[in-house]
DNA sequence: CTACAAGCTCAAGTGAACTTGAAGTCAAGG
DNA sequence: CCTTGACTTCAAGTTCACTTGAGCTTGTAG
């Protein structure tokens, strides 16, 4: 066992698929050596990097800003306490807004559609707050945009 | 005033870019008449259809389960209690289960990553309640499906 | 009557995150 | 030596939820 991994086993030990892994690696997100034969090869710190890019993109980060954030830390050596806790207070406060959001959902869910009165004007699950929550096109009104005036039904 | 909205008035007052509602209305999720002229025209209950997808589509549906969800309720009377509070049951606990996945993010971000040991052997963000949490192709482990014996880093 | 805004259809494009397929290379067992 | 499985690259395909564009028609204000 020469302490380096396969992509093979990297994808077993981590649940990733190796298509994926490859993916990660062309972006950047992972970093492998080679061995003669051009196959990749994976220190083990990789699955912790691996677990890392998992964990992230279920808390809602795209690859890009997990990407941002892997930059961000030190390559190959354990985060400071301070390097960490600066993330982490990112983090935690973007799982908190979502956790909120999904909260004031599930009141509207009983109190406003489910007495029919599911409309803009009466029904104020909208934060203002929450502005941010989503970028791009698409309906916001409902998730913290104000609505123009006259959009009152 | 006729009653009935255009298309370029429901996008205005819903917050819904026309050509998101034309999408809507081709895969079946609003109805819409049409006047003489060919031109869409939607009666004012449309807005509440909409609000309701908008709506779903935050606390995490797809439109094909939306859709679903839209197929079961009366066309075009509002639902009674009855068939509100099972619809809401669902999306309560679906919104309830998102929510326990991200408090586990939470703790798991303070707890584990942060003191360098995220880890499949010693974390246990895991939580076998959660396997339906995410289907298809991905990673999964982190969110609660079991890894292989041989996976332990 | 003429602009011009608003609407129509249909096909194609977008972006995120991968997956699949083709065509070829490499390593190990029998 | 031969086969099998794991690996390589690169291009193209997939899904979701739309958006954009081309080319055409309708409705309205002046």
């Amino acid at each position: 066992m020469s302490g380096l991994l396969t992509i093979g086993e990297v994808a077993r030990r981590s649940g990733v698929a190796a298509s994926a892994l490859r993916f990660y690696d062309d972006r950047g997100l992972i970093r492998s050596e080679r061995a003669g034969s051009g196959h990749r090869r994976y220190p083990r710190a990789v699955l912790r990097r691996i677990a890392f890019i998992v964990f992230a993109q279920r808390i809602g980060l795209t690859l890009e800003e997990i990407g941002q954030e892997l930059a961000r830390l030190p390559p190959d050596r354990v985060p400071t306490g301070r390097e960490w806790s600066c993330l982490s207070r990112t983090w935690t406060s973007r799982i908190d807004q979502r956790i909120a959001e999904l909260e004031r959902l599930r009141v509207g869910l009983t109190a406003c559609i489910g007495c029919g009165c599911l409309s803009l004007e009466r029904c104020q699950l909208s934060n203002p707050g929450d502005r941010a929550a989503r970028l791009g096109p698409g309906p916001r009104y409902w998730v913290g945009d104000r609505p123009p005036r006259d959009a009152l039904d």
